[in-house]
DNA sequence: GTTCTAGAAC
DNA sequence: GTTCTAGAAC
């Protein structure tokens, strides 16, 4: 390994092309890991792939080496993409790497559950390994798996144990520019004795009907990506005689054989809908009547999924029970879709890592004080989510009533949001029954089922509430939107197809908060707490959104600026009536000064457009307007990099801009400045609110329209910081943490160049 | 968009 | 008492 550090640490400066050797089993997330780096790359890549290398259909290893070969030529950096756990299937890719090439190994050493979970669920696209025989194949071949070490040939290993580090990596590539090289040696953590675990999914004890039925009819709405599904390639060839030789052995193993069932569940893995995992309420402890409580469910559960689409409820319970099977056959005689609504068994907190269903939100059984400990579901989620459930959830509440619930966003610290991918834990407070706990209602079943009743709405409200914030599945947006993945919880809420039902739905929303009866634990659910985002706010921000829905829909009416609201375009009309302020005047743009910059750069490029006011009336007609935008304030960002490299910029339009004018922003992401003084100025660059111009470029190419996030609620949201998205409570405190916060921007930042940086920079950003 | 300021939150 | 937010006026 010395020599090997020699020989690239003389050469550090001449930018010499990579080969990646990827190291993972099936399952361990290697097609996915190029894919994300080639999407934020900066310089040119090619993933070989045995499985497609022959115009999609598998090849040999000779060809994966001559093409690999002829990618260097070109100049461009290669990932070898095939399983390569052992020294021996390495050993020739290695050989690629010389005077001008440096060979990197990414070992994607993830946990074998996990690998498992997903190829075993991967299978059913491709045909080849089938369910419980692909579990034993993982298995079989993680446990041959040497990993690879310098002396091998590599310049640079990098260790993957978990999906932050896998990030970590992608980031690292991802951001290589064409003259950057990587330091070589080894990264991360190396585990060498980690031992394969066997029937890992005895935890699915119980495969549900409706489950399966999900697997089998929910392609579209559960779909897994391509690339995914080909995880078990042909480079994998070796696997398949160990498939026949193996598959005997594990043969009459009970314990694996309900593996092979349960590993299916693994498939309903849906990413992009949004699951909500709750257990049932009160009818543990609190001793309330399971066949009442499962109507109740229910009721609850169909009611919500008719007001909201796509989105998916799961009821979860630690074993099979009587309230599962209840729920599940009263679901069914009311033809419940099985895809939006099933029942699972297992630790409501190893979901995914132990069966693979991704749930975005998981719902606590929770005491009124909210506090950890008790027992059942409140102590494994408090336990699971560590000390910053707990934080985040004292910031929000101190105590919660019978019927209510209240949302509290997961802090990215947490390892519940790590691991398993939850964004948020709503606390729910259910009736109680039982005489030896508070508040108990000595059987008064009116008031109890009232109570109950009242609770899952909150809940379902609650998370609905989620919802609107990051999916803008209120929206009712008739367009697909970018499918583009994002950082590890937005992957969860990939955008979809919303449609007008759910538009309507928002509205109709409206109207009942404004009315006088209203639902105080739907209320509550919402506002999150006590108030802080409180309910007038909500309904004053939804009516704002109807009044301007309303001028969008009828179509005739314009805005109204004020007159304060015209002061862009004045400049825009005549910026030569504006010589001191302006910086940049061409026939199509003005580029000026924020006149309250909120970051230490902060540029406006104008439209000269006359009309052309906001993004709402964006078209095709547009796009080329638009591109001229991008392009000047890139040419200023580079200017901006230039004199200092440590600035990192991002560009883009607000959705709903308060001055008149189309303007980009062109902003520099310290947002350091005394103008921003408030939630409204921070939110309006850190949500959704803010559309990177390269988006809306690259939406109006496709659909010839912009997908605009002009809800007000984005901008009345709590203050997170933009690198590690943590939460903070007022805007001092968020502007002292991030004057040092120093994390990785968040991965959805990171791809598709919507941060501009300076190239000597963006492995530290990233 | 900002400024001003009452009053909520601490 | 001080800090901070949020609504109204411009």
């Amino acid at each position: 390994m010395e020599v090997d550090y020699e020989i690239t640490s003389t050469e550090e400066k001449t930018g010499k092309n990579i080969v990646v050797i990827l190291v993972g089993a099936p399952g361990s997330g290697k097609s996915t890991f190029c894919e994300n780096v080639m999407s934020a790359a900066r310089c040119p890549w090619v993933r070989i792939c045995q499985d497609t290398i022959t115009n999609g259909k598998s090849g040999t290893k000779a060809q994966c080496l001559s093409s690999a070969a002829e990618a260097l030529k070109d100049g461009k950096n290669v990932f070898i993409d095939r399983c390569n756990l052992e020294k021996e299937q390495r050993a020739e890719f290695v050989k690629l790497g010389g005077l001008h090439v440096d060979v990197h190994a990414v070992v994607l050493d993830l946990p074998a559950k996990l690998c498992i979970s997903r190829s075993v669920a991967r299978t059913g696209h491709e045909g080849k390994l089938q369910g419980g025989k692909a579990a034993m194949v993982v298995n079989r071949m993680l446990q041959k798996k040497e990993l690879p070490k310098l002396g091998e040939g590599f310049s640079r290993i990098t260790y993957c144990q978990n999906e932050s580090d896998v990030q970590g990596a992608v980031n690292t590539y991802g951001g290589l520019g064409p003259l950057d090289t990587l330091p070589p040696g080894y990264f991360g953590e190396e585990k060498r004795d980690a031992k394969v675990q066997l029937g890992i999914m005895k935890f699915f004890k119980k495969v549900d009907a409706i489950d399966t039925a999900m697997r089998d009819k929910n392609c579209s709405q559960v779909s897994v990506s391509e690339q995914e599904t080909k995880e078990i390639d042909p480079s994998c060839k070796e696997t398949e005689k160990i498939t026949s030789s193996v598959g005997n052995e594990y043969e009459g193993n009970t314990e694996d054989q309900v593996l092979l069932e349960g590993s299916s569940v693994g498939s309903l893995s849906s990413k992009g809908v949004p699951t909500l995992a709750f257990p049932s309420i009160s009818t543990s402890d609190f001793q309330f009547n399971k066949e009442k409580a499962s109507d109740i469910i229910v009721e609850k559960v169909e009611e919500f999924l008719k007001k909201v689409g796509n989105v998916r409820l799961v009821l979860v319970d630690l074993h099979e029970s009587n309230i599962l099977s209840l729920v599940r056959s009263k679901a069914e005689q009311k033809n419940i879709d099985s895809k939006r609504f099933s029942t699972s068994v297992g630790d409501i907190t190893r979901l995914y890592t132990r069966g693979g269903l991704r749930c975005n939100v998981i719902a606590n059984a929770a005491n009124w004080r909210l506090k950890p400990g008790g027992g059942g579901v409140n102590a494994t989620i408090f336990s699971a989510a560590g000390p910053a459930l707990e934080a985040a959830t004292k910031e929000r509440a101190g105590s919660l009533s019978p019927g209510k619930a209240v949302v509290v966003p997961l802090p990215s610290t947490s390892p519940l949001f790590k691991e398993e991918g939850v964004t948020h834990v709503i606390h729910v407070l259910g009736p109680n029954m039982n005489p030896q706990r508070p508040n108990c209602l000595k059987n008064d079943y009116d008031k109890g089922c009232r109570i109950l009743g009242e609770a899952y709405s909150s809940l379902f409200e609650g998370f609905a509430s989620i919802l609107s914030i990051q999916t803008k599945l209120w929206k009712g947006s008739e367009e697909v939107s970018g499918s583009r993945s994002s950082e590890l919880h937005e992957n969860l809420f990939e955008r979809n197809i919303t449609n007008k039902r759910e538009g309507r739905y928002a509205s109709d929303r409206i109207k009942k908060y404004k009315g006088p009866q209203e639902e105080s634990g739907i209320q509550h659910a919402i506002s999150g707490s006590n108030g802080k985002e409180s309910l007038s706010a909500m309904t004053d921000s939804m009516e704002g959104k109807v009044q301007s829905k309303n001028e969008k829909v009828d179509g005739g009416k314009r805005k109204v600026w004020s007159a304060w609201a015209q002061a862009l375009y004045h400049i825009a009309m005549h910026p030569e009536k504006h010589k001191n302020e302006v910086l940049e005047i061409s026939d199509d743009i003005v580029v000026l000064n924020d006149h309250y910059p909120k970051a230490q750069k902060h540029l406006l490029v104008l439209a000269r457009m006359d009309g052309f006011d906001s993004l709402v009336n964006v078209g095709a007609e547009h796009l080329q307007l638009l591109k001229t935008m991008q392009a000047v304030g890139l040419k200023w960002v580079q200017s901006f990099l230039s004199d200092d490299a440590s600035l990192v910029f991002r560009l883009g339009y607000h959705s709903a801009p308060s001055m008149r004018q189309l303007h980009l922003h062109v902003i520099s992401l310290d947002f350091n400045s005394n103008h921003l003084k408030n939630k409204k100025h921070w939110n309006s660059f850190n949500t959704a609110f803010f559309r990177d111009s390269i988006d809306v470029i690259e939406e109006i190419e496709k659909y010839g329209k912009a997908t605009l996030h002009d809800d007000e609620k984005l901008l009345s949201m709590e203050l997170r910081c933009h690198r590690c998205r943590s939460a903070h409570p007022n805007i001092p405190r968020l502007k002292s943490h991030i004057s040092n916060c120093q994390a990785p921007f968040p991965a959805t930042l990171l791809q598709n160049d919507r941060l501009v940086l300076a190239p000597s920079q963006v492995h530290n950003k990233a």
